[in-house]
DNA sequence: CTGAAAATATGTACTTATTACACATTAGGA
DNA sequence: TCCTAATGTGTAATAAGTACATATTTTCAG
């Protein structure tokens, strides 16, 4: 056994820095959006050669000076240019031939923008949103670890308001219950839904109605200010 | 921005191994047990001199050829000599200073054993068994992860039939219960906690009773067949 | 043998949360 | 002005959670 919290001798250590230090680190992002009434993430083409055509997360090595969460940021920031934004650490994954080009482990994280109010930085590589539903098959174990954020998220959308970072600032009730259906993936029974939402007192009514719907327009309602992230 | 799924020129794959690879990997077991009323977690002397006379939790750096799960078993076993037994990752810590002689992230994981149906393996650095409560101060942030451990089991005892791990195979109705709240840090009505045991048909009568008690003896239970980890 | 001690076993009323479900209202457009 | 398509709203029924008290069973002491 490695005496992994003493790195007593200068034999130990070496050996460590010739095999242990081998397993490279890396983090991923699960960044959803919501468009077209469908649930959205952000991919890009793989450019390895095993995965060619397929959609892989947006991740990156892990950088010796800085904290895991850091990284997921900076990969955040990088593609979006959203600072601030909510990113949750999900899992790590460590399979050992997970990455055809080495051992990577990888710690997935996600997080929820608001499509329409950034500028995507970089479109190399093709950058772009895909539909949860459409991204049968992707690059690495990525279909697998885009699951276990979507679960995660499942579990925590009526805990804690997530959801609204998917949305603009303004929005109907209507819009609200779409989007937790979309991700949900089952209808909501509507009052029962509004029932819900409102003893959690995560809406503000800003007054407001809906413009240019052809049928009676619903209230706007925004974020209220005790909700947090 | 360095490509990690890419890998694509030699350069960029150098200087991957360079900076990139000097990322160590390893997990930490936080092992639950039961003994004396109260929950239990399985931790060794830390030796490293910045810690010295601290406990650390059992961790490990995770070798190249394994899987990060297959490492959490392996020190599991190494140190219980348990096999199949419940284990399940909690989640990834990863500060820049977390470890005092370099650059490690650990994947914590979780476990729960019977105390009394096994023998600790290696008695070197005074591995023992401590209760959760007088654990103040622990080696690296160890004190963190057990409590990130402890939350995550607080929110599955009720979920699935994990406690019934930490007991020994026959078992009455108070013990169960004791343990309940040991672990949830707050007492439970006794009515109501065998109403909410009973519907989820974990238990399984064995027909048996208490011996040696002072008082009237209660029924012995088992886990039921259908009651899964 | 009897009584005291200490725990087991059990049910009900109250409150809160969840579900199922229908109709009057409003704005736009023809 | 009427039609369309949606919004906005309440109640009854069921399920889940909480608070709470008494009779029963065993051991032990006298």
């Amino acid at each position: 056994m490695t005496p992994i919290h003493s790195f007593k001798s200068a034999a130990a250590e070496k050996r460590s820095h010739q095999s242990y230090f081998k397993i490279g680190l890396s983090v991923d992002c699960v960044i959803f959006g919501y468009a077209d009434k469908e649930l959205q993430v952000l991919v890009i083409k793989s450019d390895l050669k095993e995965f060619a055509g397929q959609w892989s997360l947006l991740g990156d090595l892990v950088r010796p000076e800085e904290d895991i969460d850091e990284a997921s940021y900076r990969v955040l920031e990088e593609r979006t240019g959203l600072k601030n934004v909510f990113l949750e650490q999900a899992q790590a994954f460590g399979e050992c031939d997970r990455h055809p080009s080495g051992r990577v482990v990888t710690i997935a994280y996600y997080s929820l923008i608001d499509i329409n109010n950034h500028k995507l930085q970089f479109n190399e590589n093709e950058l772009s949103w895909k539909p949860v539903r459409t991204l049968k098959k992707m690059a690495f174990d990525h279909r697998k670890i885009l699951d276990t954020c979507l679960q995660r998220l499942r579990e925590q959308v009526f805990e804690k308001p997530l959801l609204f970072n998917l949305l603009p600032v303004k929005f109907a009730l209507r819009d609200l219950q779409e989007l937790y259906e979309s991700v949900l993936g089952e209808p909501l029974d509507r009052r029962n839904f509004r029932k819900k939402i409102a003893v959690k007192e995560w809406l503000r009514d800003t007054g407001e109605l809906e413009r240019s719907v052809v049928h009676r327009p619903g209230r706007l309602y925004a974020k209220s200010q005790s909700g947090k992230r």
